[in-house]
DNA sequence: GTAATTCCTACTAAATCGATAGGAATAATA
DNA sequence: TATTATTCCTATCGATTTAGTAGGAATTAC
């Protein structure tokens, strides 16, 4: 299942890109516009600001916004920061890479292969969209 | 993350395709090979029975074993009963439909439109795997 | 009748999720 | 400079899920 965490910040992010630009988003219109608990989002938003998917501007009239133009913002990228790796089992994970305790040997491993099949389409997708093909209709 | 009882089961339907045919395996052998808890694995191949994934044999010299062909048995069918859908929404899921609350217009939602994409990719590997693609080498 | 096995129900410890609370730091503006 | 609006940070919490464990009933082979 996609976390409420992912779900949030995915469209937070569709709706920062939607905006005129230039002008910082507020979390709380974000919040109010998206029906997302306001504190909850602030975490989010907090997250995706340090992992460099955005840039934030504090005080008063402060907000979020984009750093980079939407077609340079890869899903695969924000996937992997809200919602950790893409692979569904480590030892099959490229950017999280962890040996499975009990296998001796995951190259005769039949899950590993099964997931590795998985990862590779699901990665085939994330790496092609961009968040302006989610942010354009 | 796969969960250890998706794990566990589709090592224990690898472990018994890979089995001479006739004879029912144990559990406790399954559980000592692959090195599954056995009290554990003993409810998972109960639900993969329950399923129709899977017959059984009570008593002594009992065990399970396949009732069908592996080239027969779907991966998309085992993950369902395993992991439970394989949509990441509900409101993406084919066989577990569920609107969200927040979302007004689903044909709108950016999470939505991405989803679908993971879903039909990931769909394709595991509609096109069977059992016997695992087990064999 | 005994031993070996599946089947069934109930319980539990630990981790994760989805927040909430409270306030510090910063910036605009009057 | 004081006020207000905002992001930033830390801590906590209840509910749910996960990954088992425990104990025994039911069934079957021998």
């Amino acid at each position: 299942m996609l976390s409420k965490k992912t779900k949030y910040g995915l469209k937070a992010l569709t709706y920062i890109a939607r905006q005129d630009g230039n002008k910082p988003v507020q979390v709380g219109e974000i919040a109010k516009s998206e029906q997302i608990p306001q504190k909850f989002l602030e975490s989010i938003l907090l997250t995706l600001r340090k992992s460099g998917c955005l840039g934030s501007k504090k005080g008063k009239h402060g907000g979020y916004y984009l750093i980079k133009k939407p077609s340079d913002i890869i899903m695969a990228d924000v996937m992997r920061v809200l919602e950790g790796p893409i692979a569904m089992v480590p030892c099959v994970s490229l950017n999280f890479y962890e040996k499975c305790d009990d296998c001796p040997d995951e190259h005769q491993c039949s899950v590993n292969k099964l997931m590795i099949q998985v990862r590779d389409n699901t990665l085939e997708v994330l790496r092609n969209t961009t968040l302006e093909d989610l942010s354009t209709k």
